[in-house]
DNA sequence: TGTTATTTGTTCGTATGTATT
DNA sequence: GAATACATACGAACAAATAAC
């Protein structure tokens, strides 16, 4: 008799090549055993151990570098990016609903967090920021840089708290799906540097309900810009 | 002479089965081209084909049901969960800053968004939470399906915004990391079910405020329980 | 500089397991 | 049960990239 629905070869690699990660307690950059090595310690063929470690790749878990070898992957969230891209663009254009969760989840995010920078920013981090919002202004109206600017700036503003890169993740899916369907979520350049600098300078004074209530507007004006976009209206 | 650096093939098929499912607006279950349709359309090998597939397979953009076909996947957070439980598992036990991290994400969402779920929460909805906790009174000690119920009274309050899924992919992140890790995130079953029943009294009474408080409170618990255990007192 | 060894990338052929009809 | 269509898996060979000598 035979046992029915084994799990697939592939599913138990990469199972096992995880466990091995965790067990030697290797970190990002250290190198993996060849794939001649992975065959014969798991005693399967070199086909299985590279769908195996193709997937672990999609998921940044290992990274494989072409003629050289295979190294722990650095985890980024770059899958994050691309599954939640893919699933906010195959909800179809007819459902602005996933694109508008996307921003619920960045506005709470952002509204909560900035709270607890408030609280702990330093005056270094606080010159950063009005650096990258004087530059916004010389940028102007050639909306080249506009956006990096801005990324720049979220990303300054949670960096001490370690969940920047979470709230990136977010800020890139935003920017890809409406960049897919034509538009950018900026009102006009002038608005967004003055609703940038209200924030700094509500920081600045340790104004915790006020940074808030700044970057509440802030969302407001995208919100308005993407319902605006939503409905047809170029 | 020849061009350096080509994009890598098995890359160069994933972005055309995906940009397939985009162009034919395919939505999840709908039916791939087989392994060897495949090949011809593409022009390579059934191995490239079956890396990619994985790849994407392993993102849960297509789905492989082995002898029966290759079919549009559902697009789930699951591998967002893989890709998160690994990379705080991946910084060792000696950082307890990258749980922190998915708590205090967890925390500042569901602290944002139970303001709106008050504006918007049914009878219905209201009822259907209390009898979870009714439920989890009467779960008492026996431990066993006690998280799977605060899993899903949480569930049931964001289900309206739509952003159930992703509250739930950060819940199981921080579960299975600390599963891992050997201890669970409950104080004790007394108080967690004290905790969650005003949620819902403050939701009933349509106070905002309160709600937010009461979950603030809920997850000042379970922060002080992780302190607790990352600093090794069992 | 160029040569060589190592490692991953790609392909083909073949056999086997699985689900549907 | 048989036939068919499909995915799963193995082995061998050659191509391409990289590092080190």
């Amino acid at each position: 008799m035979r046992r029915m629905s084994e799990e697939p070869r592939t599913s138990r690699i990469q199972r096992q090549v995880v466990q091995l990660i965790l067990d030697r307690r290797l970190t990002a950059g250290a190198p993996l055993p060849t794939e001649a090595e992975l065959m014969e310690d798991l005693g399967v063929s070199r086909n299985s151990v590279r769908e195996a470690l193709k997937a672990l790749q999609a998921l940044d878990i290992v990274e494989i570098r072409h003629g050289y070898g295979t190294y722990v992957g650095q985890a980024s969230l770059t899958p994050l990016v691309d599954g939640l891209t893919f699933r906010t663009l195959a909800r179809h254009d007819d459902d602005p609903g996933a694109l508008a969760e996307i921003l619920q989840v960045r506005e709470v995010l952002e509204e909560g967090l900035i709270r607890r920078v408030a609280a702990t920013v330093t005056e270094a981090e606080l010159d950063r920021l009005e650096g990258v919002v004087t530059r916004m202004e010389r940028a102007g109206g050639t909306g080249r840089s506009f956006p990096e600017l801005d990324r720049e700036f979220h990303e300054i503003l949670y960096a001490s708290l370690g969940n920047a890169q979470l709230l990136g993740a977010f800020w890139t899916v935003f920017r890809r799906v409406s960049g897919a369907r034509g538009w950018t979520a900026d009102p006009s350049p002038e608005i967004t540097v003055r609703r940038h600098r209200d924030i700094v300078t509500a920081l600045r004074a340790r104004d915790v309900e006020g940074a808030q209530r700044a970057m509440a507007v802030h969302f407001r004006g995208i919100e308005a810009r993407a319902a605006q976009e939503s409905r047809g209206v170029g």
